[in-house]
RNA sequence: GUGGGGGUAGCUCAGUUGGUUAGAGCUCCAGGUUGUGGCCCUGGUGGCCGCGGGUUCAAGUCCCGUCCCUCACCCCA
């Protein structure tokens, strides 16, 4: 086995029993973005570094560590997509989408890659769907964003979920608190790790969301965002929180929430269960008032969020197998002479739509009927000699055992009419 | 990048203080019905015991190295 090829790292092959789960979440994921005016986009798996690396932040992990990152054979930096929110962007500015109307929807399901040590619900290459709804500055437009995640997420079953939400202001009050908080922490310098020193510098507020316990306790005292919020950034979360609870969901603020992507503004949220392991976020998201600027397009609010698929099918756990509906016929070659009337009827019986599978491994009837079991077929229908010279076939019903000549000419009518 | 756990049949795993031809269950194949499945019975296929080196009369078992898988840290979906 170790001389054979194996998928690479943090890559997984979904073998057919999977497929079958995959296609279900799939289903619901496109009928829900149907039904709530989304419409979907597909965009290319690579796209210049530079997209990223101005998006989602130089000094974030994904941008400084985790991209895989090549040059093609025009000297361009290329990079395999790591998150789907700013190749979308590009695409709403690209097509000039913003004509279509004061607000775009959109929503996308697709791969993504980062190289980090893969662990329970991550991998290298995985697989999200994500919403933005593009032109609305306004809280129940968050609200809506927030409230569709959780409805597909009950459609699949997925419960013990946890919302949770903060907002980290928009870029003058984020500025200000910035300041406090690094006036707060360097007196305190010396007692934080490497990690959070570093980020003094570069990007303090993400040491808000450590983990480390004798952090935790110095940020017990720190400044509190919400004292720096200006009027409106707290009328946006307050109504945001309003709106929530009319929609019914039930939801927790934590003020560390402060998520790894450099481009949000206002609103961040976060959905987590607890069945996934350490990798308990199951959909991350928030507002981007900024980003479109930035990008190079007209200043254009927008808010949205992105789930993971693995992680979403983990925490649903085991779903009962739904076994096929409907008819599917396997024809039972008896004898050699009836091989090829055997394959022309299940040829036929294809043809008309009927699910049908004939022997090609010349096994025994009893070997046939054990492969009709295993593939969970509904009728056996015997050809052998008899059949042949009499012009009827023997059709056996599998889960009663019942038995019954039909007319060779009548076969295609007895299933497909059934 | 840093830790913990683990690599024996397609899958899940057992294998004692080193000791003959390395086992079980499931799967798969065949027979038990000269043309009839599931259940049951019988038999069979299938192993460089991850790889390389070392110790030993003898290594799946002990030692060293190495690769891979996995969980966790970091961070995130």
């Amino acid at each position: 086995m170790s001389r054979s090829f194996r998928a690479m790292k943090g890559t997984r092959d979904l073998l057919p029993n999977e497929t079958i789960r995959w296609r279900q979440l799939e289903t619901v994921i496109h009928d829900t973005m149907k039904a709530w005016s989304y419409g979907e986009i597909r965009t290319p798996v690579f796209e210049m570094t530079e997209l990223f690396a101005r998006s989602v932040g130089e000094e974030s992990d994904i941008v400084s560590k985790q991209m895989y990152t090549f040059t093609d054979q025009s000297k361009n930096s290329l990079t395999l997509r790591p998150e789907l929110t700013a190749p979308t962007m590009r695409a709403y500015i690209q097509h000039n989408l913003a004509r279509d109307g004061a607000l775009t929807k959109l929503y996308y399901m697709d791969t993504l890659f980062r190289q980090e040590r893969p662990q329970a619900g991550r991998m290298r290459q995985f697989s999200q769907f994500g919403a933005e709804a593009i032109g609305s500055p306004h809280p129940e437009q968050d609200a809506e964003v927030i409230s569709l995640i959780c409805a597909i997420l009950n459609k699949l079953g997925v419960i013990n979920l946890e919302v949770v939400i903060n907002s980290i202001g928009s870029a003058h009050s984020r500025d200000r608190y910035r300041d406090e908080l690094v006036n707060f922490l360097t007196p305190l310098k010396n007692q934080l790790s490497e990690t959070s020193q570093r980020r003094l510098d570069t990007n303090p507020l993400r040491i808000l969301d450590t983990s480390d316990e004798g952090e935790q306790a110095i940020l017990a005292d720190a400044p509190d965002i919400m004292e720096f919020l200006d009027g409106e950034d707290l009328s946006h979360f307050e109504e945001l929180q309003d709106h929530l609870t009319e929609f019914g969901i039930d939801f927790r603020r934590d003020k560390s929430l402060v998520r790894g992507l450099d481009y949000y503004t206002r609103t961040t949220f976060e959905i987590t269960s607890p069945n996934v392991g350490a990798q308990s976020a199951l959909c991350g998201g928030g507002r981007y008032d900024d980003l479109i600027a930035q990008l190079g397009g007209k200043p254009t609010p927008a808010v949205g969020f992105a789930a993971g698929i693995e992680r979403i099918l983990i925490a649903a756990g085991e779903h009962k197998e739904t076994s096929l509906e409907g008819v599917s016929v396997y024809v039972v070659t008896v004898s050699d002479n009836t091989r090829s009337a055997a394959a022309k009827l299940a040829d036929n019986l294809r043809q008309n739509g009927v699910t049908a599978s004939f022997d090609t491994l010349r096994r025994s009837v009893k070997a046939q009927l054990r492969e009709a079991n295993r593939l969970s077929s509904s009728h056996a229908v015997f050809l052998g000699d008899d059949e042949l010279n009499s012009g009827s076939v023997e059709v056996k019903e599998l889960d009663s055992g019942l038995q019954s000549k039909v007319a060779i000419e009548e076969i295609i009518s007895h299933f497909t009419i059934d």
